[in-house]
DNA sequence: AAAAATCTTTGCGCTAGCGCAAAGATACCC
DNA sequence: GGGTATCTTTGCGCTAGCGCAAAGATTTTT
């Protein structure tokens, strides 16, 4: 973990710019900017860093500007489950430092990220004294509210198959990048990573990969995916229409 | 659905020392709650009523006073998720009156409820103007963050026995009653329930069930559950210990 | 370039849990 | 109080998905 000044990569102006443009300080005066970004520090992680680890006291609140983190937790039987890939502009840490509670997940660099960061006590002083800025934390909040009620929905009433084209239609939809053979994933995952997001094991996301593969929906790589056909797994994912399995019978 | 005064079941004194009792209005200034009193209404529903369904339009946010809700989702299929119980005291219709979007959830009362109401309008007015009362919402979001990762968690890694001991033990600690034969739940409420809660299905709850009855550790009648060994129960939910299945050879 | 580490695939056997069906039990209603 | 609706239990067969093991593939290190 390395402490920059601010202006390495952006300079005030952009920096604030880009500020202003996020959930968390929406409708925020422009005035008060300054002041914010000069209770801020910027750190940066190296892919594969740990930011926390679920259970330290939490001290630091994050606003990710760029890059990508994973927030976990992790089972008592040591078994890893993903809550949430976050992406730039998404804030971090607003629970565990308002409640005065240790971080109840993990955080861990999945690439090489950037953020702002606050103590704990600035951020509480902007969170409570801020009005507009307790009322974006709480619509933050909200979204993670309703995505976990859809997670928890699926888990108890979908399949692995469809969960598992869930799981990837999220990674695409929120870091996808389109190209000329299809939707490729914008970071390194692992079918261990797949399946921790899809609540099952890494043997069986690689054999549905595998299927999904033959049928010429997408291309498996090391640490990668290229979905060929959104279409066939949104299918899936939705539970729609019929099996686009054209019957493989040889001739 | 029925409209009381507020002066039916509570006289307004008492009405208001409970308010200021509650996680929604703590450290709230005194001089306030007759004008959030005067904004409000109390709305009485009959056991087995349904409040709103997911999908309304959100036009009420309520705090539960007496009795007791089911927030659950309804998947396209037709599977119920309950997502929690809420008890006395506890809020709900936060996130769609604040987001303005349609409730995301079905609300429905298993035992006789009273409830105090605000419109959406006088309810936004109050959390977005009144600080503390964001602040405070922002602690009861976080509280469901925090049990909907745990949810999570469980789902994605536990099996079966140990969910529906979580399940029910969840129920016991929110709402059951000590008596002389064991914890006894406070509602009446039917295996298939447990079943939602727990992400399966009502066999396999009663299967469960019938298991636990057989070793001593409760007993379940129909539409309610005594827990004579809490103990045991909570071995099961933690995955302690060996099972204590005393070896059942008969003599 | 070789060696080590990590990630992926796939065969194989197994079992937890599903879900139908049908019978009992309990609660509800006219 | 008898009939109806709702809940619960349990037998039975089945399969989705787990998880070991071992072989490939790919990436990283030296």
């Amino acid at each position: 973990m390395v402490q920059d000044s601010l202006q390495k990569n952006m300079d005030k102006e952009k920096l604030i710019e880009y500020l202003k443009s996020l959930d968390m300080f929406d409708h925020v005066e422009s005035n008060q900017f300054d002041r914010i970004l000069e209770d801020s520090h910027t750190v940066t992680f190296q892919q594969d860093e740990i930011l926390f680890i679920q259970g330290d006291p939490a001290n630091v609140f994050y606003v990710l500007i760029e890059g990508r983190i994973k927030l976990s937790q992790l089972t008592p039987e040591g078994d890893q489950v993903t809550l949430h890939y976050l992406g730039p502009g998404e804030a971090f840490g607003i629970i565990a430092v308002l409640r005065e509670i240790n971080y109840p997940v993990t955080a861990q660099a999945v690439e090489n990220c950037e953020c702002l960061a606050w103590s704990k006590d600035k951020a509480k002083k902007w969170i409570i004294s801020y009005p507009q800025i307790a009322l974006n934390s709480i619509r933050i909040l909200s979204n993670f509210i309703l995505a976990f009620q859809d997670r928890i929905r699926e888990l108890s009433t979908q399949r692995v198959e469809r969960r598992i084209a869930h799981s990837i239609l999220r990674l695409a939809k929120h870091s996808g990048k389109q190209t000329k053979r299809g939707i490729a994933l914008g970071f390194k995952i692992t079918r261990q990573d797949i399946a921790e997001m899809s609540g099952t094991t890494l043997y069986t996301v690689s054999r549905i990969l595998s299927k999904w593969e033959t049928l010429g929906m997408l291309e498996g790589h090391s640490k990668s995916i290229l979905i060929k056909e959104p279409h066939a797994l949104t299918n899936i994912a939705e539970d729609l229409g019929e099996e686009n399995k054209p019957d493989i019978t040889p001739p």
